[in-house]
DNA sequence: AACTATTTATAAAC
DNA sequence: TGTTTATAAATAGTT
């Protein structure tokens, strides 16, 4: 960029273009960093020289990080060519099905509002109210199914004691014992009889 | 680099820093692809925004073919922290996650179809999870959209006052009359101007 | 690597 | 967002 316009083309020279590598390379990682730092943006760069010695940058935590976020980011233009990657990697799997569960948010996102990502404030409320509205109606729906719970549970109890009453007296009947059974109403049911309650 | 030096730090006001971010951005883009031609250099460019848009530039091949590339000259660095808690409880991930998958996906049935009956307590519980920390995401999108504001209102407010402060001093020097102007620093701003405030 | 003459990038203003 | 302009920064060629 002095003294002579630059060609936009391959630098034939060897010495030159490895002085200009060098050059250009400091300059592109400190544009980079300077980008990052005054506009608050993350940025991951690798350079591989020609000879395949590798120069890199990231602005925020590792490269590491970056590449998976950049991963994140790009997926749904992949075509998943893996038939090898599903019995290599568990890990590979929850990834994927972490981002299944952030793909459904964001679709739930979308059914309600059309994107946070553009949406103004006013938008913003009304979509958090219905969100509100929205766990209302889970949390009412919650009190319902725990109340009919209570209600069956309740009902159970109601014929299981009947029952006990019912065996406490044929027992009395039979063998005029009145001590071995205990009262109905403090009694701890057997076992088996509260693993059925619970199953029902 | 022109009108006035650059400093290294975050640009605060977020108009201006959005414009730097594209020109700087468009700016490296463009060194990155020079570099590369000129001296034979692959190259992997990402670019995070703040808002978390996405900008990239592979010089060679794919993006993903440059991160393998990176992984392997990387490999050895890589110290790898989760080595124990991955693949012991892969397994587990796996099968808790696809629950939640399952409960999202009948989450939103339930919030759109009206098919209320279907879902378990523990299944409402994990949906009317989700939906707080949406809420709590959009809150949060609130607070950033509204400081955004305040700083905008900020400068326009920080412009006005210096624009009456100067108004003022001219009437005064023209007439003399140094009572009937209002003090800037208390002064209510005609609705005229406000509405302006409002509408910028 | 250090030095300049230039080109290039870009901050501010519109 | 696009264009213009004055100026800072980058750098090609030279030493």
């Amino acid at each position: 960029m002095a003294r002579g316009k630059v060609q936009l083309k391959r630098i034939e020279n060897p010495v030159h273009r490895q002085v200009t590598f060098c050059k250009r390379r400091a300059g592109l990682l400190k544009k980079a960093k300077e980008l990052s730092v005054l506009c608050d943006a993350e940025i991951g760069l690798f350079i591989f020289s020609a000879h395949g010695k590798l120069y890199e940058l990231a602005t925020k935590g590792t490269m590491q990080g970056l590449i998976e976020r950049y991963m994140e980011s790009n997926r749904g233009a992949q075509p998943e060519p893996d038939i090898e990657t599903q019995p290599l990697d568990a890990k590979e799997e929850i990834k994927l099905l972490k981002q299944e569960v952030e793909i459904l948010q964001k679709g739930l996102r979308y059914m309600f509002g059309g994107g946070v990502g553009t949406m103004t404030l006013d938008e913003l409320d009304v979509l958090e109210k219905h969100l509100e509205i929205w766990i209302c109606n889970i949390r009412s729906t919650k009190m319902n199914i725990m109340y009919e719970e209570i209600q069956l549970l309740r009902n159970k109890e109601g014929i299981l004691k009947a029952a006990n009453k019912y065996l406490q007296d044929k027992i009395e009947e039979n063998t005029g014992m009145t001590d071995f059974a205990p009262n109905t109403t403090n009694f701890a049911y057997p076992l088996t009889i509260q693993n059925e309650i619970f199953q029902l």
